[in-house]
RNA sequence: CGGGGUGUAGCGCAGCCUGGUAGCGCACCUGCUUUGGGAGCAGGGUGUCGGGAGUUCGAAUCUCUCCACCCCGACCA
């Protein structure tokens, strides 16, 4: 490819909203342009990034046995209706209607539209396993979109699915899966970790993400170095105390603290640690009529901790945070203020760090005061076993929940997540097939997604420096350019350099030949921030000493080798990256 | 969804407070010079000042309204 006719399109200045460095490099390297919040087009650069990625996904999901197929964007209301997600997806399904006032959605993922497919046409155990994918655009109508590519509405997704006579069949294909999937990511160059995760809206038991580390990430990873535990926040378990409650040493009383209404800030008046407060977060359960005993509960989470708001759902079911002014209502106290003791028509919930303190410090239900020396049993009832549970986010440190040592936490980009979806969608819509007994079954299923299109922008978070992308080779847009210096001026470094481009482009070398009339400055810094691994430079001074320049993307200074070899140094070059 | 902010040239911004008919840098076009790390000089403005309504002799500027986009929050007791 020659970069005159690949419409090279590269900025000094960034958009100034684009906070994230991938954002960054994308719009100045000219991969993207974006056409509304959350909606990018891919320009010819970026478009090649994406292909890559697809082309490497696509050969490992082939080897692995999978077929690709290619469903519709757009799909008719009655599938989503059946499987219950037109009404379960909330605003985030994009719907509209057509010139007959007929419903449809754009698909945000396609296991609707697969199991029409599965069961009208697997209707024997003889035909099944079976595993379809396809690499196509998703719509989601993000909440709040942001980070370009990373968050956008509109993303091209390689979504499969798999279906099965048995649950062990199933579970056979989720490992085929989940090595899958670390052969992709490891060959697409990124340091990645698969965690176990939280199946949240989709359904079914059993999953993990693949997450790429980075400190831009949105999620947060727990793993143990002494161990193989991973898991996302959301699910890692926080693990009872094994420290049995100690005696109640104070009497309770009440502390005047004015003005003080975060944990924190009476931490620091009384002069204790943190995790000697407990806070009290006041919750509503609409699901509840008004007047039932448990629509409103207090969640109790020890000061230095975090509620974790996926278990509190678990507990809980669907909740919200109470409104100020119903706290009000309810405690006659103002929020800053309340606590466990004599907290009216609130129900308790307690996280176990809570249950097992003692002479803690909370609010007193009254604005202006907490209560110190507040001990289980003596000054408000014991709490019953099902309200105590785990409820908070763990924390560095906390012991691992194998018992194998302590929790890190990392951030990462979650970029692939594999479900065993079991019969959820099945039983809904009715998928079954014959057995080798005749009898009617529902068929088991998983699904496997990998964001394509996040992929880019992860790359390029991890992989990047002060002068631009630094890409794997295995996803860069070229793996090598051929920069001539001097190509619009000099005849020799022309012909050097157009022999060379069709001795590269003959051995099948992914080369772009920079032969675009700038200054060479502009075409180095270009090729930089594009982030192509491999630089050939053809020039005058070369050439007299018959030598050509060799420099990769990250190293510190140039090397020279004769023009005659450079293929074959180039290679070299190749199997060493 | 709640709070805040911003919309002026392709991009980054100034001008607005205190109304007088639009400007800077980059990019872009022309010419000359330059030519291995985002060149210099000279010339060129490519704009419904987000839309609409209002106040006024006069609105980018003041008022109202709508829209778009961005940021923060939605763990706060």
């Amino acid at each position: 490819m020659r970069s005159s006719r690949h419409f090279i399109s590269t900025i000094k200045e960034a958009p100034a909203d684009a906070e994230l460095a991938s954002h960054r490099l994308m719009i100045r390297s000219g991969m993207i342009r974006r056409l509304a919040a959350g909606i990018y087009t891919w320009m010819p650069v970026g478009l090649r990034v994406v292909r890559k990625i697809e082309a490497i996904v696509r050969e490992e999901m082939n080897r692995a046995g999978a077929t690709e197929l290619s469903m519709p964007v757009v799909q008719p209301a009655e599938l989503w209706q059946e499987s219950g997600r037109w009404d379960a997806y909330g605003p985030e399904l994009l719907r509209f209607q057509d010139r007959h006032k007929r419903d449809f959605v754009i698909q945000p993922t396609s296991e609707e539209a697969v199991t029409e497919i599965a069961r009208a046409e697997l209707r024997s155990y003889r035909r099944l396993p079976v595993h379809f994918y396809q690499i196509q655009d998703k719509f989601r109508d993000e909440r709040r979109p942001r980070f370009g590519v990373m968050r956008g509405r509109e993303f091209v997704m390689k979504d499969g699915y798999s279906f099965h006579a048995d649950y062990e069949d199933l579970q056979r294909e989720y490992r085929n899966m989940y090595e899958t999937y670390t052969r992709i990511f490891t060959r697409l160059g990124l340091q990645f970790r698969a965690v176990a995760a939280d199946t949240g809206a989709i359904g079914g038991t059993g999953s993990h993400e693949f997450q790429v580390l980075a400190d831009s990430g949105e999620d947060a990873i727990a793993w143990c170095p002494e161990s193989d535990y991973a898991a996302n926040i959301e699910l890692a378990e926080a693990v009872a105390p094994k420290a049995p409650r100690k005696a109640p040493a104070e009497p309770m009383s009440e502390v005047a603290t004015p003005g003080k209404t975060k944990c924190e800030e009476v931490a620091e008046l009384l002069g204790v640690g943190l995790d000697r407060t407990v806070k009290a977060i006041a919750v509503v359960r609409d699901e509840l009529p008004a007047g039932t005993p448990g629509r409103f509960v207090l969640l109790l989470i020890r000061g230095d901790h975090e509620l974790n708001e996926i278990k509190a759902e678990k507990v809980l079911g669907k909740f919200r945070f109470a409104r100020d002014d119903e706290i009000e209502a309810v405690l006659n106290c103002r929020p800053g203020y309340i606590g466990p003791v004599g907290a009216g028509p609130f129900a308790l919930h307690v996280d176990r760090s809570v249950a097992a303190m003692s002479d803690f410090i909370c609010g007193a239900n009254r604005p202006g005061f907490h209560l110190r020396g507040v001990n289980w049993g003596r000054d408000l009832q014991e709490p019953l076993p099902e309200f105590v549970n785990d409820l908070r986010k763990v924390v560095e440190g906390d012991p691992s929940p194998d018992g194998k040592g302590r929790l890190k936490i990392q951030r990462g980009i979650e970029v692939g997540h594999i479900f065993q979806l079991r019969t959820k969608y099945s039983e809904a819509m009715k998928a079954v097939y014959l057995d080798a007994k005749g009898r009617t079954q529902p068929m088991e299923m998983g699904c496997y997604g990998i964001g394509i299109t996040r992929i880019a922008a992860a790359a390029i978070e991890q992989n990047h420096d002060e002068r631009g992308i630094v890409f794997p080779r295995p996803i860069a847009p070229f793996e090598a350019c051929l920069v001539p210096v001097g190509f619009h001026k000099a005849a020799a470094v022309r012909e050097a350099a157009e022999k060379l481009y069709a001795e590269l482009l003959a051995a099948g070398v992914d080369v772009l030949l920079e032969d675009r009339d700038e200054r060479a400055g502009v075409l180095f810094a270009d090729m930089d921030l594009l982030g192509i691994p491999h630089r050939l430079v053809i020039s005058e001074r070369g050439l007299a000493a018959g030598t050509i320049e060799y420099k990769g993307r990250r190293a510190a200074a140039p090397e020279n080798a004769p023009l005659a070899s450079a293929l074959a140094f180039l290679r070299e070059k190749f199997a060493a990256a």
